[in-house]
DNA sequence: GTCTATAGGCCGATAGAC
DNA sequence: GTCTATCGGCCTATAGAC
């Protein structure tokens, strides 16, 4: 379990003012993309001077960035904190990452999407490989926590880890990305339900589809 | 089978120049976004002057969702196309529906990609209900083949159809838009192969890691 | 640290010649 | 249908008073 605890360093000693320029920047960088964002908007809806926030960031890129940085220090703090490895159950382990995993996402929901934002369209660059970390991260342990899980004989060991970790990751994302539509659609039971879907995709996952069970 | 084949009418009737313009802004609409991309850029890109594409296009969201539209239906018409049903095996079916929806996907990225992009950032109005519907369609069409492999008895008849469909279309998705990254991360087999994803995946979800196998 | 004022540039969109 | 030239507006960023 090597701990390669890159600090990702926040704006923590940033004054009240920076850190409101900051929080309403990731809002609306959240919402809008870089692009879709001015200076003049995060002013405007901070309550401070477009020059104000020059002066405490050096660009807009430079506060986009601060934005991102925290969203990424965020996400990978809580997911370090998360205890997924306090149960015995190796399976349990496994039921309690989908489960916790979805919570972080939907707790910070505007953080997450920033990240998940600069993951699809960001430019290469510092931004991108700031939330490719995160990415990769996340990936990795959950993809150590399967392998554990086969060595105890929890999980088939001919299931690529990899992969399950990939798809567990991934319905989890896909899940959070297009819950407003799901919840518009007729007929879907666990659009409103993370809980349940966290439970409900654990089952199949676990048991497959196969049968007439 | 109800067929509500609106016609998401693309610009059929247009001349070589506006199609030529058409291209190439969804090729840049794809990679930038609507706010990442200027008409100067679509322009010079098509070696037309600016004046000519508002010539063409009544503005630039009419261009954008001129480009939306085109993509849409491509996407619809060779989801309508491909033999999913023409195997005998219901479980054939799902395994083909796997693995022709990512091709369907890696086979016009750019046009994936802006659907996708308009699905996650587009602004409520006429692009995102174009979207949407695309989603819902595939969505809606998956859910009925999973339930009629259940009607038949090879899938248990247990699993929330919607909840697999859901899984299968966003292990196709999350692995599209992450293929990039995928490839540079180290040990992962089936970054590479697209099929081999596919196959793995269906193997995965018909049999459910849980095990010793 | 915070402000007003403004520089300098690119934007979407239009006018009008050919 | 295609062009050049241009308009008014909004953008990022800076200057300088307080």
């Amino acid at each position: 379990m090597a701990k390669t605890s890159t600090p990702l360093i926040s704006g923590d000693k940033l004054n009240r003012a920076a850190q409101n320029i900051l929080e309403v920047a990731g809002q609306l960088f959240a919402q809008g993309g870089y692009d879709g964002v001015s200076i003049n908007e995060i002013a405007s809806e901070a309550g401070v001077s477009k020059a104000n926030i020059f002066h405490h960031f050096r660009s807009k890129e430079g506060l986009y960035l601060a934005a991102l940085n925290k969203a990424c220090s965020h996400s990978a703090r809580v997911l370090e904190d998360k205890p997924i490895d306090s149960a015995d159950d190796p399976s349990d382990r496994v039921r309690n990452f989908l489960s916790s995993h979805l919570e972080v996402l939907l707790e910070r929901p505007l953080a997450s999407r920033l990240i998940q934002r600069e993951l699809l369209d960001g430019a290469e660059g510092n931004g991108k490989q700031l939330a490719e970390k995160v990415f990769a991260d996340t990936f990795e342990k959950i993809t150590e926590m399967v392998r554990d899980a086969q060595a105890q004989g929890a999980i088939k060991s001919t299931v690529d880890a990899s992969l399950l970790a990939f798809l567990m990751v991934g319905a989890n994302v896909f899940f959070f990305e297009n819950r407003a539509l799901l919840a518009r659609l007729p007929g879907i039971d666990f659009a409103g339900s993370p809980a349940q879907y966290s439970e409900t995709v654990f089952e199949l996952l676990a048991h497959g589809f196969n049968g007439k069970g």
